[in-house]
DNA sequence: TGCGGAAATA
DNA sequence: TATTTCCGCA
């Protein structure tokens, strides 16, 4: 059906082909073969010490989708508004950008977008990730503790909210308010601390 | 795991 | 200044 040595695959473009229904959380009766075709390749490429049925959305992905993600820094660069210059992201707008990725969505997605709800899936691998594309470097490794020290930081600043909830974050209205200003599914960053 | 103080650091 | 690092407490 589909073949990812095919330069028209397009993860997007089957997430498209699948009718889901945001209200009921459910598939349309059209999608399920679609999703059983999907279910077949996971149990060819996921190891077979890992049942499928029993992953979930809360558990760590990382074992199960351990292929890399070729790192493209332009992909990661934002444009300040005061010196109209490309910059390394902040966290907050490192997290804007990767919940606006589509190839990131193993890594966290939105729970409930309006609100700015998101789980992250895969904290290692996000940590990693924070790691290589922040501007300040240093010799250690960014463990998903401290990636998570530094988002708790945001609170006090009124960037997040608490949610109290495992691996569960959420940007404050005010953060939505002005870096959310997009109509599109075109991210707008506009600064404004 | 989440929280948040305290001190260090790029 | 904006995290990063370390860590005791819940």
């Amino acid at each position: 059906m589909f073949d990812e040595a095919d330069e028209n695959y397009d993860p997007v473009l089957i997430e498209s082909i699948i009718d889901f229904d945001p209200n009921t959380m459910c598939v349309e009766q059209e999608s399920s073969d679609i999703i059983d075709t999907l279910r077949g390749w996971l149990s060819d490429s996921v190891p077979s010490h890992i049942d499928i049925d029993s992953i979930d959305s809360f558990s760590d992905h990382s074992e199960i989708f351990s292929f890399e993600i070729p790192l493209n820094r332009k992909e990661w660069l934002v444009e300040d508004l005061a010196s109209k210059r490309q910059r390394s992201p902040r966290l907050f707008e490192f997290l804007v950008l990767l919940l606006g990725k589509p190839q990131y969505k193993s890594y966290a997605s939105f729970i409930d977008k309006a609100k700015g709800v998101f789980q992250i899936y895969q904290p290692e691998k996000v940590a990693e990730l924070w790691q290589s594309v922040k501007s300040r470097q240093s010799n250690q490794r960014m463990t998903y503790d401290k990636f998570a020290r530094a988002i708790r930081w945001y609170y006090k600043s009124n960037i997040m909210q608490k949610t109290n909830t495992r691996y569960t974050f959420q940007f404050s209205s005010k953060t939505l308010k002005n870096y959310f200003v997009d109509e599109n599914n075109n991210t707008k960053l506009s600064l404004k601390s």
